[in-house]
DNA sequence: TTGTAGGCGTTATCAA
DNA sequence: TTGATAACGCCTACAA
């Protein structure tokens, strides 16, 4: 069954397809009550433009696109509301595309920018350590939103707007030390991690040793490839191991709220307490930290800021107002029932 | 600056617009030589074909639509997530669309089909009291799935997988009471509600009747319409909302998981405790169930097999091996720490 | 094995 | 205010 089309439209009401694509696209160039007319016989019909068709043909859309990799990441929902919210009251249409773990968001977002005329992206999550020479195919600007750039890219070619997640880290971990913890052990991402949690690792390495404190690589675990990154089942895992190993420590640092709260779990589950036998402490300021119990000490990462400098920066960009910024936030440290004086 | 085509590569190589369309599309009819050159000559040039042309001339592809109303919902990811493993297995492409709260799934669904010349669509979540005429203008295979659907619907029409709500909560509260509460307090969706949070409703009224219990309306609660709908939030502010009304009551139903979290959040800040005070449960599963201090009773929907019952459906209505399907999968009540004898 | 040409459904240009 | 017609970039008979 064939599906109806602009000309069919344009015979039933005896006019030419012009008029008819002049009625859909609110042309001023119509008398009103052809155009009324037109749009009673297309709602009657059911008549739906093909986006293939126009997308090919117009030469630009008033569309911005998200890319966000890895979508399980609740810490996103928050932005992905914001950014809709402001990307429509710039009376832009937006796109909310999501790629795969092991798939090139470059690659995506190539093609996405052919097949949509894109007038600007933005990345969301992910790790981003691409050739100059792939991000040099994007000819719409774009900018990274919460995403750690590998260093040795020129900051001058992209924009980027985020926490400064090694001096947040930073001051979780003086935080802690500065309540009396001496023994404190992390959770953090691979050893070969080049992005956010790299960053982190940092921060707690740094704080350590401005404190005084030797790096003890026994109260060092990073997540369990086997298991979904970041997710509570992987902070569970790792805790129970930790726990399991003998190794003594009174705080736990999780790089990120979900495995804070599956140290929680494994914790409770020795038959120990927080924060009274282990201090937890998490990153990002996730909903759930606070309505956990104990609720637990975290960095709150200003989400909705974040996401709006995003888009301002983006249309900044688009407006040619700038070439490249960087802005980065200041989060937060929430202090909660998770973490005790030692 | 123009996008490079697919006659600028016949051209650098030499050869025909055809062969080049050969190249990319693995036709059989093409010397291994001239297509590796080809192959060669587009990679170096980073040519990207036109989705748009593509799907524009395609009459059909291989390809899926899942349509997920809210993706705040972390119910949805693990299906998603087999959702494309299925996808994938069959040769079929997928494509995640996310509808707004507040627009038109069947409307959005209409365009993908024709835009991306769907073969099948999934339908995550959402009211579905849509009309026939509206349905009927989907002239590809949909699947509801975890939907409830309008009972004046003729079930010949359509097709869905899902729990029966119903039962599963009738279950939940039927296990309440034998565990001795008498005085049960639910939160629910609002008294308008027509799909699951309705049904979910009726469930725990028959409970209570199959008991000789009166239903109390001082303990039924509706989430509140300005928070967003399912969260924590919101079952803290109304769990606040119902300890502060001095309604006796020893247990509490919360039709979601993260209604019952918040539940808990609320009730643990006003100096009582769960499971001790009251019992608390939950509906759905969620992974914070289980790593919640205390662990929540609820009833576990079987995601995984939700989703490859869906694709199996779809597959079978593509193939036109059946003409509509409804499969109600059992749920499985997880009696954790949040819920005590009285 | 390769190339030419027509058409997919729409919008933009230009003339009426 | 309208309408015919040429693109948009690709795929696919059909011809060579």
């Amino acid at each position: 069954m064939a599906s109806i089309t602009i000309i069919d439209i344009a015979k039933m009401c005896g006019v030419g397809v012009t008029t008819v694509s002049r009625a859909i696209n609110n042309h001023p160039d119509i008398s009103e009550e052809t155009k009324a007319m037109i749009m009673q016989v297309i709602k009657e019909n059911h008549y739906v433009p093909n986006n293939s068709a126009r997308n090919l043909k117009r030469s630009a859309s008033k569309t911005i696109a998200v890319l966000i990799k890895g979508i399980t990441n609740p810490f996103f929902n928050r932005m992905i509301q914001v950014f809709e919210k402001e990307i429509q009251r710039k009376k832009y249409s937006f796109i909310l595309q999501r790629v795969d773990e092991n798939q090139d968001e470059i690659e995506v977002a190539i093609e996405l920018e052919k097949e949509k005329r894109l007038k600007g992206i933005v990345f969301l999550g992910g790790y981003f350590s691409h050739s100059k020479e792939k991000l040099d195919q994007l000819t719409v600007p774009f900018v990274l939103s919460t995403i750690g750039m590998t260093p040795d890219y020129d900051p001058h070619e992209y924009s980027s707007v985020s926490v400064d997640d090694f001096k947040e880290s930073y001051k979780m971990v003086d935080y802690l030390c500065n309540q009396g913890h001496r023994k404190i052990a992390i959770i953090t991402a691979s050893m070969d991690d080049v992005s956010i949690g790299k960053l982190r690792y940092e921060g707690y390495k740094q704080a350590l040793e401005d404190h005084g404190l030797e790096l003890n690589e026994k109260l060092v675990y990073s997540m369990k490839e086997s298991i979904e990154s970041y997710s509570m089942e992987n902070g569970y895992e790792v805790t129970k191991e930790l726990l399991g190993s003998g190794e003594e420590f009174t705080a736990l640092f999780a790089v990120s709220d979900s495995l804070a709260v599956g140290a929680c779990k494994a914790i409770f589950e020795s038959g120990k307490s927080v924060p009274d036998d282990y201090a937890v402490a998490g990153f990002d300021g996730l909903d759930i930290t606070y309505y956990y119990h104990p609720s637990i000490t975290t960095i709150r990462q200003p989400v909705e800021e974040i996401a709006e400098e995003t888009i301002k920066i983006l249309f900044d960009l688009i407006n040619k107002k700038i070439t490249h910024a960087h802005k980065t936030f200041p989060a937060e440290l929430m202090i909660r029932e998770s973490t005790a004086r030692k």
